[in-house]
DNA sequence: TTCTTTTTATGATTTAAATCACAATTTGCT
DNA sequence: AGCAAATTGTGATTTAAATCATAAAAAGAA
C-alpha cells in the first residue's frame, strides 16, 4: 500500500532539530539510518492498527498523523495529532504491549521507520536518550492529567476553543511563508478531538465566527484572535 | 503537621515487593533508606499541592492516597487513587515542572520521603531502574488514552461500572482476612472520579443496589457481581 | 453519649448537548 | 470540467445528566 519510496539520511534530516533523536550522537543517529526504511504514506493509510504488535517506531518526516482509539461504537477518540519530527509507537514499543491506539495519515506523509531492535538497542546503549523518553513520558502523563480534567469539566464551547489553539500550533509548523496559520480538518475530526458530536461542533464554529475569532474558508480554520480563544478555554 | 513520625528500613518494609523499587539491588535500596524520612499522614492531609516544586518522592507504605486536580470552578478530578507501594510524585520531578496535581490522604496513612538528590542519583547510576521508570510511564500513557475516550464517549453509568472495579482492586489490597472488598470513599469522591455530578453517583449506586450488582453499608461499598459490571462497562 | 456537621438520599426542574432529518456545499475522482 | 460522494450547515426534537431544593441519615467532635 505504501507506494513510491525514498530515502532521507536522519543527518540530512530537515526535522532532526525537532525530533527526539535530537540529543543523539552522531554514531548512533548513523546506526538509527543505516537500518531504517522511509515511505510515503497517502491521506487515509493506517501505519498500524490498534491492537498489533509493534514492530519499530516511525518518525514522521512530513505531513501530519492522527492518533485515535475506536470506542464500543466506533466513534474515534483522537488522542493527538502528530506533526514533523514526532515519534510514533514508541510507547507500546516499550512498554511490550500492542498498540492502544490507530495512526492515520491525514495528508500524504513521508515517514521513517526504524526496526524494534535497533530502536532498543540505541535505547539500551545511550542512557541519555532513555532518560530523554522517560523526561518526555512524564511529561505527557500530566499533560494527560490535564486533558482528563478539561474533558470531564469543561463545556464543549470551552473545548473547542483550547483544541483550536492546539491546533494553530500543530499546523503552524508547516507556515512555508509564514502567513496565517490555517487549520484543515474535517468538522468530524475536530468533534472527535473534542469529544463531541460533529453538529455541536459546526455550530460552536459558526458562533466563533459571528465573534470575529476564527475565520473559516471550506473546511479550513484561521485562529484570528487566540487570546480571546483563551480567555472562553479558561486556560488562565 | 505530620504527626508522630516513625521509621521502617527499605529492607523491611512490607510492600517493598509491589514498590516501584523492588527489582533496586540492596546496595541502591539502602542507600534509599539512609537519607529517607517516614511519616504519618492524616485523612485529609496534603502530602503536595499542585503547582509546587517537587522536592523529594513519596512512597506510600500504608494508606490510600487521593491524586486530584481542581478544575476553574474548584471542583476536584480524581486522577488516581494511590495504594501502598505506589510511587509519588516522581513525574513532575522528572520532567522537571511543578506539580500538576495535589496528593492528600484518603485515610490515615504512613508515608516514606525520598529527597530529590537521592532519587535522581538511583537514577543516574542504576539504568535498570530508569528503564523500569520509563516503561511504567509507557503503560500509563496507553491508560490514560483510555480513560480519555471513557470520559468521551461511555455514559456515566457505564464510566461508574468500571471505577467500581478499578477500586475493588484498589481497596483489595488491604483485605487482611480476605473477607468482601469494601470501597470506602464519600460518594462526592466517587462522582470526581467518574466525572460527574454527586446526586447522579448516589442514583446510579441506588439502581445498581437494586439490580444486586452492589451491596452498601452506610458508606462502604461491595461489589457482588464484577461480571456484570464489567459488561455495564463495555470491557468486551 | 449527645449534638453539630457532613454526607446521603430523593424529587422537581433546567439545560447542554446528542440525535434525527434534510438541504446546501464542497471535495475529490475520472 | 463534470459528476458522485462526502462533508458542512441548519432546524426541530429528544435525552442524559446537571442543578436546585430539601429531608433523612451517618459521621465525627465535644
Amino acid at each position: 500500500m505504501k507506494s513510491s519510496k525514498f530515502f532521507i539520511e536522519c543527518s540530512d534530516c530537515q526535522v532532526k532539530g525537532r525530533s527526539k533523536f535530537a540529543g543523539l550522537c552522531e554514531k548512533d543517529l548513523d546506526s538509527i539510518s543505516y537500518n531504517k526504511s522511509c515511505a510515503e504514506y497517502k491521506k487515509g493509510q493506517v501505519l498500524f492498527h490498534e491492537g498489533t504488535r509493534p514492530l519499530g517506531v516511525f518518525c514522521i518526516n512530513h505531513g501530519k498523523i492522527k492518533v485515535y482509539k475506536v470506542g464500543f461504537d466506533g466513534k474515534e477518540q483522537i488522542i493527538q495529532i502528530s506533526k514533523p519530527g514526532d515519534l510514533l509507537g514508541y510507547k507500546a514499543m516499550i512498554s511490550e504491549e500492542t498498540y492502544p491506539v490507530t495512526a492515520e495519515a491525514l495528508e500524504d506523509t513521508k515517514v521513517c521507520f526504524v526496526p524494534k531492535g535497533d530502536f532498543l538497542s540505541i535505547l539500551d546503549e545511550a542512557p541519555s536518550f532513555n532518560n530523554m523518553l522517560l523526561r518526555e513520558a512524564c511529561k505527557e502523563l500530566g499533560i494527560m492529567a490535564d486533558s482528563l480534567t478539561s474533558l470531564a469539566q469543561k463545556s464543549v464551547r470551552e473545548r473547542l476553543a483550547v483544541a483550536l489553539l492546539m491546533l494553530k500550533d500543530t499546523y503552524g509548523v508547516d507556515g512555508i511563508d509564514d502567513g496565517p496559520v490555517e487549520i484543515n480538518l474535517t468538522r468530524e475530526d475536530l468533534a472527535n478531538i473534542v469529544g463531541t458530536a460533529t453538529e455541536t461542533v459546526i455550530r460552536l464554529l459558526h458562533d466563533f465566527k459571528q465573534e470575529k475569532l476564527i475565520e473559516t474558508k471550506g473546511r479550513k480554520i484561521r485562529v484570528l484572535e487566540p487570546k480571546q480563544l483563551i480567555k472562553i478555554g479558561q486556560l488562565y
